[in-house]
DNA sequence: CATGAATGAGTGTTCATTCAT
DNA sequence: GATGAATGAACACTCATTCAT
């Protein structure tokens, strides 16, 4: 069944990587054998060769995948100019994504790359480059805010951006342990810790999201 | 009182756990043969099954043993009562362990051990409680601080110790990745995100430290 | 008459032997894959199968086509009368085409047809006919010439004969191993053993020879 | 069953080696599997490999021992001073020890070792080795003899030793294809050309077999 | 006829575990 | 108790061959 067009070929990869992170999230990569990814994706155990040369080309090619769709949802916040509205944005957007149950399977795999990073180079560099990109954006939006007045001066940027990815992280994989997190809880009590730290726009110093979120401690 | 000093068999036991901790940190709990940790304990293949009946056991009791240490950590903030000294203290001490050199090896074996606990109950069951065991102090402390008054009452304290957790695990993660970290950076961010958070306890409205990270806008 | 040209199953044929006889100089039957040759040859993977129904028939076509070219260096000699002569012009035919760089891809494909003759037997029968025809012949010579006076009585002709392919077998070896061997100091060498061995027909008795290269014994 | 001497680890390996011989004669190296080996040796699939670290290996072990033993026969050559005699032993040692049956085995392996020296440097460094030092003893040996004068001067000793040493590998091949050769005719043939190639020693024209294999050249 | 994707048995090798000594 | 040689089921990967298009 020769000459096949683009489309079959992207199919069958795309087949091939549907079978392997449902294998990986449920086995792990070193407990998942290429049978299973075969069996799998119904394919032949040499078929699967010709679409990757070898089994960690499968788990960077999934990586690289999560790497990309992470840019995406970035890529909206790159050229914001409010930096608490974004980094709210940010949270919902990122963090609601996790209660997608569609989701569930890959926050399973992302554990393990995190850990598989350790030893593949190639991993590395696609996680490192999924983590470095947001926290300079991040990192970003802090600056303009502090130039703005809107975020407290004495903070490191980009210390502060990790600490915003590290919340990212850690929730990814709480959840990855604990599939039926209350999510919007999360949400809620990031959106409420951003809010007590960025100064929102119009002059008041984080008065109103202070009032709302933060009842006067004199009872007032 | 078995026929050896059970002093013999927990140090026969450090030493495999420690040999297979490096190697582990090295090459990853897949890629570290039995030989491997028999050679690095400078052990016979044979011995070492009399002090763990399968290389998951050693998996596993390194987890615990990790486990209870950061429960001794956690110890010391259990029975505190001024939430935000007790979070910022909390933040110098687990965060600021991670700079320590001794502990590096620990993180490599951590992020693993994160992925590994999804297919592996017994692991499952040493993190996660190992997980929950702080967020529920955690949550305590900001529930005593919402009828205090220094914390926000709007937030959900379970999620908001979650949060925590996730900053915790976010730079347990960015550090095994990078190790020469700016962990100190990291921690003034921590700290600052936590004052901006607690209302502090003297009367003043997170005021020194609000004034000293957080100038104000108009410049008063 | 076929249906397609003759000339062009033929020319296919070179080329997918000529591409063989490439990868095999190169790595060998057993390491060269199917593909590498269909490569070499630009040809599609089913192609091939057209004109070969098997590697094995690659193997053997390239070792017929190897002795064909053999026996027609062989069938000048065949009618030949003066033993001495043909014997040297053999060894300078047969081994100086040995120093023919277009040759040495063929040498080093023969080599390894005389170990794959030990477990195929089509490949055997090829290259035992292809011993045996220049032994016959050979032999021939020798029993004309202890006819003639010229080759002493004594020896056996068949087996003398042997010794002749044997010294060719042994060059072809050498060269495949050295190809920079010095070649024509071989074939002088070769001579001048046949030489020392084959009575001279106008009368003299090896005595030319002697005299140049073989000084008398006692020294006269 | 461990702490085990060192013959018991040399006896191990030599069962490997026989297996692996008797396979690869029967078969070729790349017909032959790991799993043949192991059968023919009645080890376990893993047990080989704590003797050979690769299939590669028992081929150059095999190589190895086999060029050490033609080492040892040459020895005895090395610091002789009568050439003709030498040469003559040498065929007779050499050739002889074709027609012993317990050789056979090692004849079919021999001729695939040569094939197989032309893709793997390290078989190609021990049969080179073992083609090269027997060449350097007899142009040593024909030096010596040139000399003397019992060697023709004419030719180029180290081609000349290429000649002897071809003949000796043409015989191997022809043997190897055909086990049932005359061994004896061809030592006879050999000695006939070694007769009448080298001048005896004492004065006499190497009378006795000259007389009998080759009419004297005054017509006496 | 040509194509080249698919097949699937087979390859060399590994490694957690056992157990005779 | 300790040893380390042996085990053997897996494993990732290959490749001659086929056959739907």
């Amino acid at each position: 069944m020769p000459r096949v067009d683009e489309g079959y070929l992207a199919s069958r990869r795309r087949q091939i990587m549907d079978a392997a992170i449902a294998c990986f999230a449920r086995d792990g990569f070193h407990r998942t054998t290429m049978q299973d990814i075969v069996a799998a994706a119904d394919l032949s155990a040499g078929a699967i060769y010709r679409y990757f040369p070898a089994k960690e080309d499968i788990v960077s090619a999934i990586a690289a995948e999560h790497h990309f769709r992470e840019a995406v949802v970035l890529a909206s916040a790159k050229d914001a100019t409010e930096v608490g509205d974004v980094l709210r944005d940010l949270a919902r957007v990122s963090l609601g994504r996790l209660s997608d149950p569609a989701e569930q399977r890959w926050r399973r795999v992302t554990v393990q790359l995190w850990g598989e990073a350790l030893r593949d180079d190639r991993v590395m560099g696609i996680v490192r480059s999924g983590l470095d990109a947001p926290i300079e954006i991040i990192a970003d939006l802090l600056r303009r805010g502090q130039q703005d007045g809107h975020v407290p001066a004495g903070i490191h940027p980009e210390s502060a951006a990790r600490v915003c990815a590290a919340i990212f992280q850690g929730l990814v994989l709480q959840q990855a342990w604990q599939p039926d997190l209350d999510i919007d809880g999360y949400i809620a009590a990031v959106t409420a810790l951003i809010g007590s730290f960025v100064v929102p726009h119009h002059g008041q110093q984080h008065g109103g999201s202070s009032k709302a979120s933060h009842p006067s401690p004199d009872g007032s």
